[in-house]
DNA sequence: CTGCATCCAATTTGATACTG
DNA sequence: CAGTATCAAATTGGATGCAG
């Protein structure tokens, strides 16, 4: 790998867009459905709403989610998938999966677990 | 998502796993060969040593790779994938392909590169 | 309801020098 | 060759208070 390919390297992008610690969980929530900003706050109430905002902007700015707002009182944020979000999923499956089985074969070296 | 399905979400330990700024690179590297300390840093010129050992290290601790040394002078040592690290091959081909298409959108998006 | 501004703490990475 | 140790820099996330 040279310096200049770094610009267009794959892994490097990726690691980039996904970098975010709560990232992955606000694909996978928005893959299964169109979300509002206090229903992803439900879903992750260890996340703080400042964060929550944070990272949504980092993704809407990556142009992985989009956000819709309504203009009424009180106000209404929708989130959803962007088109390369939706290409998102089949990435977000394999993750999983391969979770699945780390989480699996974790317990199985720990012994204290057992 | 419950409080108490935070350890065994495959999301958020495939994020911790994955956090590292070079894990992904340094993954994908050793999915095509076993590779010397040298050879990494040479392949990765924008990694120092001390952070190139940091993560590799945080790699073995989670069970991804392995650490072969070879007692001799001048030493020798070798990273290769672990078997849960060989699992992860099918992701590293998603993460690159949608990374792939990430790229191309994004030029098509950025008008100043044109 | 949604979210911005500010400040602070924690974590991570990088630079540099040194070693068996 | 393959590290370790130390310190500085950068990035990130979290807490809190305020607002349209």
């Amino acid at each position: 790998m040279r310096e200049e390919d770094f610009g267009i390297c794959p892994y490097v992008t990726v690691q980039k867009l996904l970098s975010g610690k709560w990232t992955l969980i606000i694909l996978f929530l928005l893959a299964k459905k169109t979300m509002r900003f206090s229903e992803l706050q439900r879903e992750i109430p260890r996340l703080t709403q400042a964060t929550l905002t944070k990272q949504l902007r980092t993704l809407e700015k990556d142009g992985l989610i989009i956000r819709t707002v309504y203009n009424q009182i009180p106000p209404k944020v929708e989130y959803s998938l962007s088109d390369m979000g939706e290409k998102f999923k089949p990435v977000i499956k394999s993750l999983k999966d391969w979770g699945d089985e780390y989480i699996m074969f974790s317990k199985k070296r720990d012994c204290t677990k057992l």
